[in-house]
DNA sequence: TAGATTGTTAATCGATTAACAATC
DNA sequence: TAGATTGTTAATCGATTAACAATC
């Protein structure tokens, strides 16, 4: 029932943290066309990875399967959540309410999953007062006042790079432990504080490397 | 000149191509303070790698330094720019005029870097005809006709989950070999079409995992 | 020249995979 | 029971790093 229980306290790899969430995801859609069991060759195939592979990265976490039967698919769902810590609420703060903001405010799945944004700053004094979300927009002069009285797990920035910082200061200031960065910014945080970057830049240029390799080695 | 010669024709380790786009973003970051050398010592202070890593990774490409000295940042920056094919034009077509759709068709630096948005398509009738960032949006019921007259380099999915594998069917059947994909969805495309993804929820369950490991390390 | 730093090799480290005993 | 599939070990593979000769 411990799996691999001698790696207690080791670190998880990086590796194994990326796939968690495919995992998550799979099960997911898994359990909602309502499929009760799935093997790690199953799981192997439609997600592109081995079935040792699979299997190794659960067993970081204890024993989920059966021989000869494979996974409970809700069962193996409700442990990934587990793993994940999905199964407790997040309460988040959102600065920048420009159309990045705007986006990821309104995407309803997060809500559902526990993941909620109790507070939206701008420096725009257009936008302050806007409703989004069921969240009025605040000026960001009061992120730092706000924070202090209603602490929260994960800070957002979606504001331009020049901002970022800054935004990002106040975060760590006020004892927010996990930051989630939509900016081009490389954020500069103590280590205790992590940082989760979507930088939509590195992710076209990697396309475009890859696609400027496809070509030469076909192209001639 | 040549670097690493010997490996011409071996792909390029994913984990190379992941830090290419950040050597890219810092070098400009210098290019733009008027910086003009730098070593990899000094590269990897900044960005977190080892210098023997800078130094290896830039060495599949050619070499671009000179003992001594580091390297010329300009040059550098050149280099890079050309290993990313960023020297030269894109077209892009975006299915998808939400919020996110709407975040990317207004990001000027893809622009300015030669990443054009062609065209905009939407279901939602009541946006055909708004223009966004120089397009006017159109009905994604005439993607395809417009593909063929127009190929374009990449295709970017803005749309809701459902909807994803569809529009990338209609992509690929258009001989688009780029997709970047925004939606949750799991792309199904042949061995030649390089997708490459943005998944939010992906992102945001490993920042979880990572406060959630943190915490238990720490808390007790 | 002396000092600095490259590009590359060899050594190390870590992650993936194949194989299989355990067992449902 | 026979067949299937797990969790885990050992072997393999690949990526990172340390070290250093080359040389600006």
């Amino acid at each position: 029932m411990t799996g691999r229980g001698r790696k207690k306290g080791e670190a998880i790899p990086q590796g194994v943290v990326g796939r968690l969430p495919v995992y998550f995801r799979y099960l997911s859609e898994l359990a909602a066309l309502g499929v009760d069991k799935v093997s790690s060759a199953q799981l192997g195939e439609a997600l592109d990875f081995t079935a040792a592979q699979i299997r190794s990265d659960l067993s970081y976490f204890g024993s989920f399967g059966q021989q000869g039967y494979g996974y409970n698919v809700a069962e193996l769902l409700q442990q990934v959540r587990q793993i994940l810590g999905m199964n407790r609420r997040h309460s988040l703060v959102l600065v920048g309410a420009g159309n990045i903001g705007k986006a990821i405010g309104s995407y309803e799945w997060f809500r559902a999953e526990g993941f909620v944004i109790e507070a939206i700053f701008d420096v725009d004094p257009h936008l302050i007062g806007n409703i989004h979300g069921g969240c009025a927009i605040r000026p960001v002069s009061e992120l730092k006042q706000y924070l202090l009285k209603r602490p929260s797990d994960v800070g957002i920035i979606a504001t331009p790079k020049d901002a970022a910082q800054e935004v990002c200061d106040v975060f760590v200031e006020c004892g927010i432990k996990g930051i989630w960065n939509f900016s081009p910014a490389q954020l500069d945080v103590p280590d205790d504080v992590i940082v989760e970057n979507i930088h939509l830049t590195d992710s076209l240029l990697r396309l475009a490397f890859r696609l400027n390799e496809r070509e030469q080695r076909s192209g001639f």
